[in-house]
This record gives C-alpha cells, sequence and structure tokens, in this order.
DNA sequence: CGGCAAATTGACAGCGCTGTCACACCAAGG
DNA sequence: CCTTGGTGTGACAGCGCTGTCAATTTGCCG
C-alpha cells in the first residue's frame, strides 16, 4: 500500500511552503487565489486525506462534537442523532455520543472525564441534561461550548426549541372542540422542562374553558411506555361518570401505552376514548390506530443546534437559539366524545 | 484554569522517564510492579488524562471504532449501538456512528474515505452492510479489521450471531402446534442475509409438517413497519379459506404493521389470526396485543462484536465468532388456530 | 564471585500538523 | 528617493506521546 500522502507532500507538488498549505485547508484569510487554487488542485490531484490527530495536536482543537443523552425514547433520540450526524458532515466534524444517567451521583463527574479524554471541542444537550444545573456551570467554567435542544432557560443559550405552550394549547383547543370535558393528562418526566410545560399548559387550557381541574385526571408517569400503561390503568379504574373521555398523554410512547390498557380493559379507542400524545416519533403511525399528536421537528432541531454550535466554534457569529415549526397531527386515536 | 497534566509531569513525579509512563499506561509488559505501582499512584494523584490525540499520531492507532449501518430498524440499531458503547467503555475506546446506504453507488468510496478521515482502528458492521461483499474485499485490502454481527458467512470472521435457522424452527414448531396450517410468511428485505435464513427456515418447517407451500401466503416486505401494512392487506384480502390463520413476519415491525392492518380490516389479533415477529425490539411490548416474537440479544450482541473487535486489535488471540442465546417470547399475539 | 542472558529502564527522534514570528513584497505618502 | 504599513509567504519549533534501540540492572548458573 502507498504511504499516506502528507501535507508536506502536497506542499511540494503545490511548490508553496507547508505552512501555506495549511492555511488553504484551514481557509484562512491572505492567501492570494492564484496560491489558493495551486493548493487546492495538487490536494485533489493527491487525494490529500488531513490526518486528524495531527490537526488536534498541533492546534489543541478536536473536531469532534458530543451528543449527551438520558431518554428512555430511542426514537426520540435517534431522529436527534441523526440532524446533528448531517449538521457535522457540513462542516467535516464527527459526533459521538454519550448515555448518561442525570441522577447518578456522578453524573457532572462523568461529563468532566468526557470532556478530559475526548476533549470534544463542543457539545450537544438533549432533554433533560440541557437543565441540570451543575453541569451547565461546570461547562461555563470549563469554557465549554454547547448548544441544547429545547431547554428550559434559553437566555443566553444556543441550540433550537419549539413553542411549547402554543402546541399544547393547539393540542387542547383540538380535543376541547371535539366535546371532550373530561381530559386526562399523563404527566411527563419529572426531570424535564417538557413536563412543566405541558402540564402547565393542559390546566391552563381548562381553565380558559372554565372546566374544573380534577386531580384525579392528573396521572404521573416517566415518558416510557410502562408508566403509560400504569396511568392509563389508573384512569381506566375510575368510577363510571369520573373516568376520563380523552387523554393527553405528554409524549407519544405514554400514549401508546394509553392504548395499549385501553385494549385491555376492554376501551375501544377512540370510540370508548380518545388519546393524543406529543413528539410524533415513529410509534405514533406504528399503533393501532395510528396517534393524533404534535409533530416536533427532531430530526431538524438536531440539525440546526448543531449547525448553531459548529458556528459559533468557527467564530462565525455567536449562535442563536432558533425556534423551528412544530404541527397537529389529526389521525385516529381521537374523535368527538360520546 | 490550571495547565493539564503531561505524561512527562507525570514521569517528574514518579521519578521514572516517561517512556516508563507510557508502558504503564499501555498495560505492557516488563515493567516491574514496584514501578508500577508507583506510576499508578502519580498518576491518580495528579488526575492525570492522557491526550488521545497525541497518542494517536506518535502510535498510529486512533482508538475509536466506527459502526456501520443501513437499517431502517432504529429500534435494533439503539440496542446494537448501547451494546458496543458498553464494550468501548471497558477499553477506553470511543465509537463513532455512520449511516450508509449500501445501495448507493459511492457505498464503498464513502467508507473509504471515512477510513482516511477517521482512521478507527476498526470498524463494527451491521446487516447488510455484513454481506457486501466489495466492501469487505476493500476492508481485507486495507487490512481494516471489522467485526460482524450476523453475518451470513461466519467462516474468517468475528462478531456475534444466534441460531437463526434453529430460531425459526421453534417459531414455527409453536405456530403449528397451535393449530394453524396456513401460515403466511412476510419476508425481509433481499438484502439481508436474515431474510432469506428466515424464508428458508418458513419453508422447510412446513415441508416437514407435510403442509403445501401457497406462493400466495409469501409475501414480500423490506423490514419496514410499512412494508408489513402493505403485505398484510394483501394477505387479507384473499379470498375466504384461502387467507392465512397466522402471519410469520421476519421482524417485529412488520410484524408490527401486520397488526395495525389487522385492526383496519376488522380483524381481531389474536382470536381471527395470529401474529408473530422475530427480534424482540422494544416495539414487541409497545403495541396491543403484544408480540409473539424470538428474543434476540441485540445488546449483548452489539457488546460481544465490539469486544472481538478490541481484544484482537489489541492482540490478544485473534477473536471468535461467538453464538449469543435466542428465546422465544410467547405473548398475547399467538392463539390456537380457530 | 564472574559471566551471561533476560528483564527493565531510559535517551532520543520523530508522528503530521499549526502557532509564532520573521521576512519579502507592494502601494501610497512624504 | 526612502519610509510606512499592510499583505502574503516561509522557517522553525513544538503539540504530547510512543517506537526504536541502546544502556543498565537483575537473576541465575557454574
Amino acid at each position: 500500500m502507498r504511504m499516506r500522502v502528507r501535507l508536506e507532500d502536497v506542499a511540494r507538488a503545490a511548490g508553496v511552503s507547508p505552512k501555506t498549505v495549511s492555511r488553504v485547508l484551514n481557509d484562512e484569510a491572505n492567501v492570494r487565489a492564484p496560491t489558493r487554487e495551486k493548493v487546492l488542485a495538487a490536494m485533489a490531484a493527491m487525494d490529500y486525506r488531513p490526518h486528524q490527530s495531527a490537526r488536534s495536536l498541533a492546534s489543541n482543537r478536536s473536531f469532534l462534537i458530543a451528543t449527551l443523552y438520558d431518554n428512555p425514547s430511542s426514537n426520540y433520540l435517534t431522529e436527534i442523532q441523526a440532524g446533528v450526524l448531517e449538521a457535522c458532515d457540513v462542516y467535516h466534524y464527527s459526533m459521538m455520543l454519550r448515555p448518561l444517567h442525570v441522577s447518578a451521583e456522578d453524573f457532572v463527574e462523568r461529563v468532566d472525564r468526557l470532556i478530559s479524554h475526548h476533549r470534544p471541542d463542543g457539545l450537544v444537550l438533549t432533554p433533560p441534561i440541557t437543565d441540570h444545573p451543575g453541569l451547565l456551570q461546570r461547562l461555563r467554567e470549563r469554557r465549554v461550548l454547547y448548544a441544547s435542544i429545547s431547554p428550559v432557560e434559553h437566555k443566553g443559550t444556543i441550540g433550537a426549541f419549539i413553542d411549547e405552550p402554543e402546541a399544547v394549547r393547539r393540542m387542547m383547543a383540538t380535543l376541547l372542540s371535539l366535546g371532550h370535558r373530561r381530559i386526562a393528562h399523563v404527566i411527563g418526566h419529572p426531570d424535564h422542562g417538557a413536563s412543566q410545560w405541558r402540564l402547565a399548559g393542559y390546566r391552563q387550557a381548562l381553565a380558559e374553558a372554565g372546566l374544573p381541574r380534577d386531580p384525579a385526571l392528573e396521572v404521573a408517569g416517566d415518558f416510557s411506555f410502562g408508566s403509560g400503561v400504569a396511568a392509563a390503568r389508573r384512569l381506566f379504574s375510575l368510577p363510571r361518570g369520573r373516568g376520563p373521555t380523552a387523554v393527553f398523554a405528554a409524549n407519544d410512547d405514554m400514549a401508546a401505552g394509553v392504548i395499549w390498557a385501553a385494549g385491555e380493559h376492554g376501551l375501544a379507542v377512540p370510540a370508548d376514548v380518545s388519546v393524543c400524545g406529543f413528539d410524533d416519533t415513529p410509534i405514533a403511525r406504528q399503533i393501532w390506530p395510528a396517534l393524533t399528536t404534535i409533530h416536533q421537528p427532531s430530526r431538524e432541531m438536531g440539525r440546526i443546534a448543531a449547525l448553531q454550535l459548529m458556528e459559533s466554534l468557527r467564530g462565525r457569529g455567536p449562535g442563536a437559539m432558533v425556534r423551528a415549526p412544530f404541527s397537529l397531527e389529526l389521525r385516529e386515536s381521537t374523535a368527538p366524545a360520546a
């Protein structure tokens, strides 16, 4: 096998110094156009591939970003991940993935070790890691740049989000307009900001519609399928007339659990009870009946967050917190109240 | 912020040469126990973290493995991925992920570029990439080590697999013992070895049971939920008495599609038709009724494959193709034939 | 105790690239 | 004509670690 082509070889071929090739490679200013052309031509002709480790060592950058998550929903995460990878492709970065447990004793320390070990140039944080005060503080101390997806606090943070309160309002309006009056809510994992927004939105919508709030209809979950099943069992065991005619679950996995439990209890969806979710992960279309839900452009959000991160790494402006559009997907799991 | 601790600093503190610290770091032979202790103590005391890029540059290793996939099933992949990450943790490797399209013109070239760019020490291949002759040849040419998960050809390859023919046999035996005689099969993606095994196993089981083979009951799919729906629509449209009483789908996603289509056609599962899948991905428990399926320990297989890879990278033996255990999960989607 | 092989340790030169700074060159102004 | 200041390019010294090979120490034998 041929020896690898090094920057020095390109320099020789182009008749310039290695440093000039380095300049072209890094897209630096102050290289005359003809020189740049010559170098680019030589690179192409020799099929030059820079050695990342050497670049990292010399320049103290890693061309690596790490995506941190602690999320039981593999569907959601796969989407985010795909978006981040798309963005990495554009900027010739690579990505590493890191599953974590926010509630673990050594959570911050683990991230710390990750940073020391792999020295990523930046991080992409996903909920609920976006909202861990201890971690955020540590990152600021270490001057590690990060982008957040759907964080609770937008100020001073770059990343992507959707207008959650508005989305919840739309979902509740839909259920109310179908004539539902006894609407239950399956609450998400308490560590997630999204759980708060969705619960608050649910309560506010009831209040605005002049409906009473029934504590029996607010059931705790943790975003997992199983917790949806458990919550639904409680709801469907309520005495006649006190149970819900519609269930708004804080995410799709739990909504799927609710539908599963409905089957178990001999309830037909949507004839006996309407069910809706949130996020529009693939499972929303893979269950029967297909789930009415809020479509959250997770992949796009991953892409945007990573782009913001890499642009601010490159020093191209400070980056921003970008609002992504959501949509309400009306499918077969909801129907007019009986 | 303190300057980073370098190997040289540890050497000074331990009173040995940098090279000796390097030896300890790399777990090399020929370091006396007391020396090793001293060095380890100094490392711990100073919280030393080696600089990966420097290691890579000097030793021409990257401590990186790449997992390549082209698989529509995010559940399956998430599991594999988790297993590979577990193994990476043990050996202090990192992993990168690469989605690809085997059928793309430039498939091999893309992998080639990936290798030149990131110089992973090894690859983990997942189906159907495990069986792309062009790629395998290229990898051998470039002397890139790889581990395969469920490849068609085991010879000369390291990785993990399950005894597919035996698993299919068990599944078919179960359906037959429930009294089913008209059993349909939804075939997987033609590029995947698993599709061949599962189809062959299905046919063989019918033959051994003395049942006729009905081409109308063998329907093509591609492992996706949607293809399961499409296949089932065809099956459920067969004239009375010619349709199946049980459907064996080549994976869970398609089985979920079949159940979805059953709902659409007003067929009850399992009262009117039994359905079973293969893989036991999370969706198997998240639909109603829960899916009878073959549990494939995907996570474990990912872990094993990555371990085999890293052990052979370390020169600890040649690595092996390891058989992982499967199990039949009897759930609610199957029942005796009507 | 000398002598030899094996085990252990260290000196040194890079790995392939970029930061720093010096130098060469040019246009405009005095 | 010589400055001045900006722009473009190159020389050189590392970045932090490991491979090579030589030097030293150790263990063991007669």
